[in-house]
RNA sequence: GGAGAGAUGGCCGAGUCGGCCGAAGGCGCUCGCCUGCUAAGCGAGUAUACUGGGAAACCGGUAUCGAGGGUUCGAAUCCCUCUCUCUCCGCCA
């Protein structure tokens, strides 16, 4: 959410800011809110402060047949109060509504663009490798490995779910311990295993709600929905919370499954692992100064980026552009990893700040010292990385012409020793 | 699922038959004093949000004692609903 008073203030220049979106923003309801809101209010608040004055007045006269007629007026006065009341919550209501649809102001180094196509790639890392066969995409890899079986996850569940086997789902987990060490242990995140679904608050706080229920799953019986990604619940681990200042920056690791209905998207990645309902990440979330946040977000992609360098995966950095940025988002970088099966680059990861816009929707503010003003924090996150796709990229990357496939060094020791699948 | 207890400021904790309670007291914290260091001691201060005024320092108003409703001139205090926490029983990985 935005800043009221900052709107208020710069109606323009964030309408502007925010027509870089692509987006058909119209500012124009909010002065109305905005300005019968305050009216509201300051007439409410008149008439309170009289009646508290005068039935403070009240209690101190004893004789009471003098009481009479000002009790009779404070009647009154507390019927106008009320009516007054009701027509502010509606109003507030609907004003809080209507802020929580407007999407984060783009930063000023955010290519301005109007659609994917002004993406601007900033990076490339890792030589892509040449095959003296034709390399093959990760399904065939995982059926004929009988690693991944796409047949038997519809049939248990439906399309997007897939069942891995054996060293497969070996490779899975291996992947997951591998990343958490990382993370945890050289780039001093702390380790979190967060609830797999939370309620709707959690889920406004982040910004998937109100505008995007339709891409969530949601449970029948209570208003639970199971998390899209462990940012939703790993944010709002400090929902409403004040926090120290010399605590920041914040950092948290989690691994968690995470779950799309990916409305919109249908007929689009059908086959193979890139487009599940149900699939695992290890996320990178931080709590950090508004001072520090584009900092913070570098580090944050070097540290999402490294688990590549390990693996030995060849990847590139995208810098998204104002068309592609995701609603509550002021900057991302995406990590594209090279997919030689698909002879293409695959989004692995994606690193966002979104500076104070999920701390105001969540109220997460940091003081420091005691007498200083509590201030909102910035928020970033980003994958460390999607572990699903991480398997199609050693799949397809590391396969080899009798098919087998070998498996990155730095994995050998979470997979028992092993050094090849086939 | 059954029975019971509770939810007050950073923490602990008081709150009388509703009225001067934003809320006693303690702890903690901040600033100052004092003691040759430390500890102790003394004094002052110590919530948040919205809103009006002001360049600002700041001053005023309103709200907030789990959340929402109700009664009342007036509610932390009375009534209703909900949420959460704790204890015991049952069930269960």
């Amino acid at each position: 959410m935005l800043d009221v008073k900052y709107i208020r203030e710069n109606l323009e220049k964030v309408e502007s800011q925010l027509k870089k979106r692509g987006e058909n923003v119209n500012l124009s309801s909010f002065r109305e809110f905005d300005s019968r809101r305050r009216e509201l209010l300051q007439e409410g608040e008149s008439l309170k402060a009289l009646r508290n004055k005068v039935s403070e007045e009240i209690s101190r006269i004893s004789d009471k047949s003098q009481v009479q007629d000002r009790i009779a007026e404070m009647r009154e006065v507390s019927r106008k109060i009320k009516s007054i009341d009701d027509d502010l919550r509606d109003v507030e209501e609907n004003f809080q509504s209507y802020l929580l649809t407007i999407p984060n102001i783009p930063h000023s180094t955010t290519p301005v663009g109007v659609s994917e196509a002004d993406n601007v790639e900033i990076k490339k890392w890792g030589k892509i490798p040449e095959y003296p066969f034709a390399p093959r995409p990760h399904w065939e890899i995982g059926e004929s490995l009988d690693i991944l079986d796409f047949e038997r996850g519809a049939r248990i569940t439906g399309t997007r779910f897939t069942l891995y086997k054996g060293v497969g789902a070996r490779l899975e987990r291996a992947l997951i311990n591998f990343m958490l060490d990382l993370h945890t242990d050289r780039h001093n995140y702390v380790e979190m295993l967060p609830p797999f679904m939370v309620n709707r608050e959690s889920m406004t706080a982040t910004g998937q709600l109100p505008k995007f229920e339709d891409d969530l799953f949601h449970l029948e019986g209570v208003d639970y929905f199971l998390i899209p990604t462990a940012e939703v619940p790993i944010t709002n681990i400090h929902r409403g919370e004040i926090v120290k200042g010399s605590d920041l920056p914040i950092r948290y690791a989690a691994y968690t499954p995470c779950f799309r209905k990916e409305a919109g998207s249908h007929g689009k990645d059908t086959r193979g692992l890139i487009r599940q309902h149900q699939f695992n990440k290890v996320e990178l979330v931080k709590f950090v100064r508004p001072t520090d946040s584009y900092l913070e977000l570098d580090l944050l992609l070097a540290d999402a980026e490294q688990v590549l360098q390990i693996l030995g995966l060849p990847y590139r950095v995208i810098d998204l552009c104002t068309a592609d940025l995701g609603f509550s988002a002021t900057k991302t970088f995406d990590i594209e990893v090279w997919l030689p099966g698909q002879n293409t680059y695959r989004e692995i990861s994606s690193c966002s700040n979104f500076g104070d816009f999920q701390a105001r929707r969540a109220s997460i503010r940091f003081r420091d010292g005691e007498q200083a003003k509590p201030a909102y924090i910035h928020t970033l996150n980003g994958s460390g990385l999607a572990v699903g796709r991480t398997v199609v990229a050693i799949l397809e990357n590391y396969q080899q012409a009798d098919g087998s496939v070998l498996i990155p060094d730095a994995l050998h020791s979470y997979m028992g020793g092993l050094k090849k699948i086939g």
